[in-house]
DNA sequence: TAGTGGTCTAGACCACCCT
DNA sequence: GGGTGGTCTAGACCACTAA
């Protein structure tokens, strides 16, 4: 491991264990270099990372500080964009299952198109599946994946892990996505597979995953129970980017 | 301005002019040092700042490339957790209006003290606004923030802009903010207010915002109407950061 | 094996904060 | 003016890719 992720990782146990306390100024670059038997530039770095991850904040001309609610953010730790809903309502074991509705492979329609960056001539899969927890359906999800990217899909990889398959057997490294989130009036399928009825609300999360070439691979949309999925992210405010 | 900065704006316009091509590897580190005048380092650094705007990626030992999906990117710039659905929405010149319905002080309740980090004995002001955009209402705002953080609110500034007077005339520098999206059913504020009927959705944003040092300014929950706002988000992957 | 990116150092200078 | 962070350099070595 590189010596400056050595120094965050060191420091944000620190920080974590109230070594270095909250509103605290911490030693100053100079004594940490020293300390670790590293350059400035090197405990810089390192503090650059536990910056973004909303740890400390940095005044020129004084010092490096602990965030008032570092030990909160390094302790709940979410990643940005991430469901957390089911988790946080599921304090104990929970028995898990996905239902395969329906598997077809045929070519896109406009919108596909212009979401994947593929030709109307390029095919692709068509999945629907069903997310049950604890026997409560919670989410319906429509998943489409140009084959050329992810061939050899079966129903029997669907019922076990998708994202399993791509990173694991296919060593499919995924890049950026990006999300949109809509409160939406419930469909058919909603109200047949999610047992809403016409008051419940929807929360439909349309999602593009892309490789890490920004090759779009996977387009989806999925309708959550209102009752049982939020989304939760955290923006950490950057200054430092370009101009 | 700094130089990686400047750097990589340059890396960036060429970019998006399509001097460097999607996909296409731009010339290595050593070159680009050479013709900015720089250091090698200083064009690693600038080259970093594009990593994580999603504009190039690294392959190490082999180059550095343009993403297929760059110039998107660089052109919509969507800012991480901003609300798009209203510019995107709106393609002409629109009115937006904000209607201030409850300005009072008072102490916190007990979901406000956790989520602001406060006693039950530092008062808070509580806000109620109405968006409107073009004579029609879109959202409902309900901000909570210490009156010691930001003395001397008065309906005036709600009237014109709360973020204007907190930024421009306090000097307040915002930091890191967690948000929560929900879907939930309208309650009787959203059918007065925003027209909603029993089957309208109603989107739920739930806000803490932060200051630089972590101190927690503004606790807010937002109701928007389903058909007029939507939230986007990109997550830029990090492989860099932490273990 | 050659090319390229990732990391690190020591020293330097500047900008900014604080007293 | 002393303390501290921000930036920059030149050179070095290592890790990885690609042929």
């Amino acid at each position: 491991m590189a010596k400056y992720k050595e120094v965050a990782n060191e420091i944000r146990k620190r920080i974590k264990s109230g070594i270095y306390h909250s509103e605290e100024k911490i030693p100053d670059q100079e004594s940490l270099a020293k300390e670790f038997g590293t350059s400035r530039v090197t405990v810089k770095k390192a503090l650059d990372l536990l910056s973004v991850a909303g740890l400390v904040y940095t005044i020129q001309g004084s010092g490096t500080y602990v965030k008032k609610n570092a030990v909160n953010l390094a302790e709940q730790s979410i990643k940005i964009g991430q469901n957390v809903g089911l988790t946080a309502a599921a304090g104990e074991r929970l028995e898990l299952k996905t239902e395969v509705l329906d598997f077809n492979v045929r070519f896109p329609d406009e919108e596909e198109c212009n979401q994947l960056s593929i030709t109307k001539e390029e095919p692709v899969y068509d999945i629907k599946r069903l997310r049950i927890l604890d026997e409560k359906p919670y989410s319906l999800e429509h998943t489409i994946i140009p084959i050329a990217l992810a061939p050899n899909i079966t129903k029997e990889i669907l019922n076990r892990s998708l994202y399993d398959y791509l990173q694991g057997d296919l060593g499919i490294v995924f890049g950026d996505n990006r999300q949109t989130v809509r409160a939406v009036k419930p469909d058919d399928n909603d109200k047949k597979y999610l047992h809403c009825s016409n008051e419940d609300p929807v929360l439909e999360v349309s999602k593009v995953m892309f490789l890490e070439r920004g090759t779009p691979l996977e387009y989806s949309v999925v309708h959550h129970r209102y009752d049982m999925v939020e989304m939760s992210f955290i923006n950490v405010s950057r200054e430092g980017l370009l101009g």
